[in-house]
RNA sequence: GCCCACGUGGCUCAGUGGUAGAGCACAUCCUUGGUAAGGAUGGGGUCGCCGGUUCAAAUCCGGCCGUGGGCUCCA
């Protein structure tokens, strides 16, 4: 039940409450908690660099109500990565629109005026907006205390409801940039107005602009999607319908490797792989609860001989009816199954994306029916075991969230408490970087989730480890102990990878679609100078193919050149050169996709090259 | 679902009222060339779908579908 997150969470934003606060300023909760902190009490403590951007929200802000004196102030808080600002104005932004509110913003810059700040008893606060016209303020102001003491900053002839701090001066602000137009909610409510919001971005200097803006184009380079297309990976097809993933020969080459090496890793590490259906009659999901919390998820049900069939949104549930189907001993225990399950859950169209937030994806799924005494040892291992995996993908650099009981809660507070310690215990052993998320557990149980870092410093979501109190109780699961007694067990949900297709797009992204050796879909392609050398060219595929390596070759009659760039495109990681001199002496010319050439050699060295890089890294076990 | 933008051959895109174009890819032919594009010829598109305006619609209008940037959502 607790997968939902892990697997489809967004990468910038951590699911959870505790998360929520820190990390999406705009959602409902900590909207008002926005708008208070912008406009009372005394000045917030504010990074220099958040000071800049929100000051630059301002300069934005009073250019565009120069140009468009008609529109309406809301909000503009710094953001991580620079800053936006809402305004209701009925006409909608344009992309012309932002160079024209650029041009302004310089001029407000170039005036060099002060940003001053006044304090104002509230009522003159709410007099003061309305004569501006500025309703969203005066609703700002009317929600505070009315002992409140407002404060506003003013540059030149124009002036702002905000709490501050801001730069002494719009001068200061030397590098910015607009970036986007979007419709946002006032108040983050869908069913509040709809407003124009303009996302920018601002730097202490030109260069540290010109390097974020290069930094962006880099992630647009390797946007999944982009590369899913260029390199032949996957496609989703609007016949087939939305968040449905059809993949192509090369990406489901590297999907299988993906899961051919989580197989072979579950095995040896002490789990039975299960594999359950896709649909499973309404009965089930009433039992689990699913129906009732998670309905909105869940496809809608098909009849069947007049039962109702639903297709899965989770495994959990599987794997719960199967274990009670035999009686475990405390000898059994702790028992661990692992599923790479695809499921099914609707999602509304806005937010589907990629391969990152889809409608029916594989969850690698894994549930550790434990008792209470095995649990701390269980959790640390399979924390282990996660990080283990990733780093086995390349990713070095993580960061655990470990999130503890909340105020509803089901299950004995003591082994909440036992859980929650060896969870704390794991992080401190791990040496990781961690935050604890106090209260941000679901109400079943706490969780440690572990998000990666990839090459660009973008942190995505993968592993999820969530302890369950509750399903053991809905499903009655028991294991026999020592003293012959019925014990209920504890279950612990794991996801590692999160989704296969999730991993997937974090690992094209984070290689930029340069699969490692041990991935790539083609790990050699056999080129040819000219059809003289054909024969040989086949039998070096062949020969290769045979030693189990993926290898293509290429004998069209284009020249060298061209065949190396058509390789050095779809990044396969050796070209191998076969010419007259090969031909000759029975080898290959290898090259390597960084452009290294390396000496010719016979079949059996290239083959021994190429099982060294083939390695999977640090495969070693946990 | 909401706001905005976009939807033209397999891909990337040009074309703003007069019945479709480029590059790449593909096919055939010429070339047999040593590490990121050799040349020629050719095939391929009911311009997302439906309706409307007009003598005439890829182009203007409306609806729908899809995609993108966000919002909301993702116990």
């Amino acid at each position: 039940m607790s997968m939902s997150e892990s697997a489809q969470g967004q990468a910038e934003t951590r699911p959870g409450q505790g998360a929520r606060s820190a990390d999406s300023p705009e959602s409902p909760e900590s909207v008002d908690q926005e708008l208070i902190d912008e406009v009372v009490g005394s000045v917030p403590e504010l990074s220099p660099l958040d000071t800049l951007r929100h000051s630059c929200a301002h300069v934005m802000a009073k250019a565009v109500q120069r140009l468009w004196p008609e529109a309406k102030v809301t909000i503009g808080p710094p953001v991580e990565t620079g800053f936006y600002y809402d305004f209701d104005i009925e006409r909608p932004f344009s992309q012309e629109d932002l160079e024209r509110i650029e041009a302004e913003m310089q001029a407000i810059v170039e005036a060099d005026e002060p940003f001053e700040r006044h304090e104002i008893p509230r009522d003159q606060a709410i007099e003061l907006f309305r004569e501006l016209g500025e309703d969203y303020k005066v609703e700002i102001v009317e929600r505070l205390p009315p002992e409140a003491s407002i404060t506003y900053y003013s540059t030149g002839d124009w002036l702002d409801l905000c709490r501050g701090p801001h730069v002494a001066s719009t001068g200061e602000i030397k590098a910015f940039k607009l970036l986007s137009v979007a419709g946002a909610y006032w108040r983050g409510d869908e069913r509040n107005k709809m407003l124009q919001r303009i996302y920018g971005t601002a730097f202490p200097d030109k260069k540290q602009l010109r390097e974020h803006l290069h930094r962006l184009e880099e992630a647009k380079k390797r946007d999944h999607r982009k590369l899913g297309k260029e390199l032949d990976l996957f496609s989703i097809d609007e016949t087939i319908g939305g968040g449905l993933v059809l993949w192509h020969p090369k990406g489901a080459r590297v999907r299988y490797l993906i899961e051919e090496h989580w197989r072979r890793e579950h095995y040896a590490s002490g789990y039975e792989l299960v594999s359950t259906p896709h649909i499973a009659r309404d009965a089930l999901w009433h039992k689990s609860g699913h129906l009732n919390f998670y309905g909105e998820n869940m496809f809608s049900g098909m009849d069947v001989e007049g039962q109702t069939y639903l297709a899965k949104p989770m495994n959990c549930p599987f794997h719960f009816t199967m274990f009670n189907r035999t009686l475990y001993s405390y000898r059994d225990l702790p028992v661990r199954w692992a599923e790479l399950g695809t499921v099914y859950r609707y999602e509304r169209s806005g937010v589907l994306h990629g391969l990152l937030r889809v409608r029916g994806f594989t969850q690698d799924d894994a549930h550790l029916f434990t008792s209470r005494e095995e649990l701390p040892g269980e959790l640390e291992r399979v924390v282990n075991f996660c990080l283990y995996i990733l780093r086995t993908f390349g990713f070095s650099d993580f960061k655990l969230y470990l999130a503890t009981r909340p105020a509803k809660f089901v299950g004995d507070p003591e082994l909440w408490d036992e859980a929650e310690a060896a969870l704390h215990a794991v992080l401190e052993k791990s040496g990781l970087e961690y935050e604890v998320e106090r209260g941000g557990g679901a109400f079943y149980g706490p969780k440690i989730d572990l998000k990666l870092r990839d090459s660009l410093g973008r942190e995505w979501q993968c592993s999820t480890v969530q302890v369950d109190f509750n399903m053991p109780e809905r499903f009655d699961l028991k294991y026999v102990g020592q003293d012959g007694d019925r014990h209920r067990l504890v279950v612990v949900h794991r996801a590692l990878l999160g989704s296969i297709e999730r991993f997937f797009a974090v690992l094209v992204e984070h290689y930029a679609g340069a699969f490692p050796v041990w991935l790539a879909p083609v790990q050699a392609r056999v080129v040819t100078i000219s059809e003289k050398q054909d024969a040989w060219a086949r039998e070096v595929e062949n020969d290769l193919r045979r030693r189990g390596f993926r290898v293509e070759s290429d004998l069209s009659s284009d020249k060298l050149g061209a065949k190396i760039r058509r390789a050095q495109l779809e990044k396969i990681p050796y070209m191998v050169v076969c010419g007259d001199r090969e031909v000759e002496r029975r080898e290959v010319a290898p090259r390597t996709r960084e452009g290294q050439k390396l000496e010719s050699m016979g079949l059996d060295d290239f083959a021994e090259h190429l099982a060294d890089k083939a390695r999977i890294p640090g495969g070693e076990g946990p």
